[in-house]
DNA sequence: GCATATATGTCAATAACACTGACTTAATTA
DNA sequence: TAATTAAGTCAGTGTTATTGACATATATGC
């Protein structure tokens, strides 16, 4: 916190970045979230949800027909956190449960025309926040993006694995 | 999360990028915060903090002698939030108060140097987590990192003057 | 110098979202 | 048939935020 201003050697291997730099990124990264956050939280409000509800929405969006199992494996919250946000939203009829064909235990959750449409707006100004963004700094900067990212993150073989590539 | 590479125009402003792109990146960047946001998680609980604790360590450490005052509008948060958090900071001597030299109705605050302790610890794992991505990405990756997340940002002018660059 | 505004702090009530622990029911599997 | 799994529920707790209403000390504008 205190000595990095004094050096200059930034080509090394064994201190690439100093402490303040680093800091500043950790504090892009806070900022930015924050921002990104913000205006799915205020649809949010209207709809008396939080943002376990979006992360339902958006994940049961992307996953249809997932299980319960699953959606709590990806969200890594309890069965009884997920309870009450998921009947709220089944209840309201954004979610629908079928039985599943296999395993008749699984209810497996899909979002209805409903949650479609919610999760249409809730990501809107997320996805045009991200368009304007990758547009704006270019291909070869959205590649360095997903690089930096995907080195940060601890599972992104499993992530890119999922994800479009 | 596939097309960047193959894709040539991008000058349109039609819709440069797909809605599955767009939902692959708001996941990426939902699961890289909260990848990076784990560690130091882990740490506060051994201390009985929360996260509210972490951002006031940080950004005391990085604004010393910062009013009460500023560091609200920085957080966003109400005084109410930010008295029970820091009160139990002050208390444990990890940030001290003093008065404001000018203004005697200000309480500048400050990191002790037990508060830069749990700073260097809180904040270890991220730097090395930062670290390690910029490292392996190269440095034209980083430019493109920051661009990318300050174009995503609402302040960004405002950020860029306060950090380092 | 008085009225107003500002900086900080406090009391009380409420809400969202997570947690743990202990069970139940139904269905599948070994 | 016994054990396991999928899903759900009841009850209690904790953290972090909120709103609203005040209190105190200090600074500032006229």
């Amino acid at each position: 916190m205190d000595a990095p201003t004094t050096r200059t050697d930034n080509k090394a291997s064994t201190e690439p970045y100093s402490d303040e730099e680093l800091r500043d990124a950790m504090e892009l990264l806070f900022f930015s979230y924050r921002d990104f956050i913000r205006e799915p939280d205020a649809i949010l409000e209207e709809y008396n949800f939080g943002r376990a509800h979006h992360r339902v929405i958006h994940f049961v969006g992307r996953n249809p027909d997932i299980t319960v199992t699953h959606l709590l494996s990806i969200l890594r919250i309890t069965k009884q956190s997920l309870s009450r946000v998921l009947s709220q939203l089944v209840r309201e009829n954004f979610i629908q449960q079928r039985e599943g064909p296999i395993d008749r235990r699984q209810r497996l959750l899909s979002l209805t025309q409903k949650g479609y449409e919610l999760e249409d707006e809730l990501s809107r100004d997320q996805r045009n926040r991200i368009t304007s963004a990758f547009v704006r700094a270019g291909p070869e900067a959205v590649n360095a993006f997903y690089k930096v990212l995907l080195n940060m993150m601890n599972n992104s073989e499993e992530f890119k694995q999922r994800a479009g590539t």
